[in-house]
DNA sequence: AAAACGATCTACT
DNA sequence: GTAGATCGTTTTG
């Protein structure tokens, strides 16, 4: 079954071992504007070293949210016991529940803010067999497009909310090589509707792996 | 203790 | 593209 997927994946030619280990974006990648961050974010690599072994995918879709003026956001209604860590420091996880799944933020700008980044969709480069059990032999495509799907297929659940990012142990975020260059870089959506609020997306225009095109 | 609420997912057209 | 499912959390009584 998932054998196949992983045939199939390395005939479309994309994978590659990761030698030597990329090293994780340090915090000053994340103390500055969402917006930035998450064109930023895409194409570096989410990496979970979880109780079953590694599992690696590449960033291709994710969405600012807004410290203020942004009503879909955690945070537009101040601090809670809840959305505490997306008050945290930045570079820290914030993972919520939401219709019994979980999703993965990292916080941007300084402490007390209130923004982050949702982490949306992620091309899976290593652990492929991994991420096929844990998400119940789903398709290639479907393994790790939307943000619960991910968190799903990379473990990541309540235990981890407020995880230091920077740190390089169980979950991190590490650096793409500069080398290596994704050609059409993002695309985005300013918009603004009433059940909403603010859409900032980004995703790797030519990727499979998008939930949506931003 | 019960009800309501989703920054979603899946299956199906 | 969309209806219906889903269940951990928060809110309400």
């Amino acid at each position: 079954m998932w054998t196949n997927c992983v045939k199939s994946w390395i005939l479309l030619g994309r994978y590659r071992p990761l030698t030597p280990m990329p090293f994780p974006l340090r915090r000053k990648f994340y103390n500055r504007d969402p917006i930035e961050v998450a064109r930023e974010l895409l194409g570096n690599l989410l990496m979970r070293d979880g109780d079953e072994g590694l599992t690696v995918g590449r960033i291709v879709e994710s969405e600012a949210y807004l410290a203020t003026g942004d009503s879909a956001s955690h945070s537009f209604r101040g601090q809670t016991p809840r959305n505490a860590s997306m008050f945290g420091n930045p570079g820290h996880a914030y993972i919520y529940s939401i219709h019994a799944r979980y999703c993965l933020n990292a916080v941007t700008e300084s402490k007390d803010t209130g923004s982050a980044v949702l982490i949306r969709a992620v091309e899976p480069i290593e652990g492929i067999d991994i991420m096929m059990v844990r998400r119940g032999g789903r398709s290639l495509r479907e393994l790790t497009r939307g943000p619960a799907r991910l968190c799903e297929a990379f473990a990541i659940d309540r235990l981890l909310d407020g995880w230091d990012l920077t740190k390089g142990e169980q979950l991190w975020i590490a650096a793409r090589k500069k080398s290596e260059s994704f050609k059409t870089v993002t695309s985005k959506r300013v918009g603004v509707t009433s059940a909403h609020g603010l859409q900032l997306r980004f995703c790797i225009r030519d990727s499979q792996f998008v939930s949506r095109k931003a």
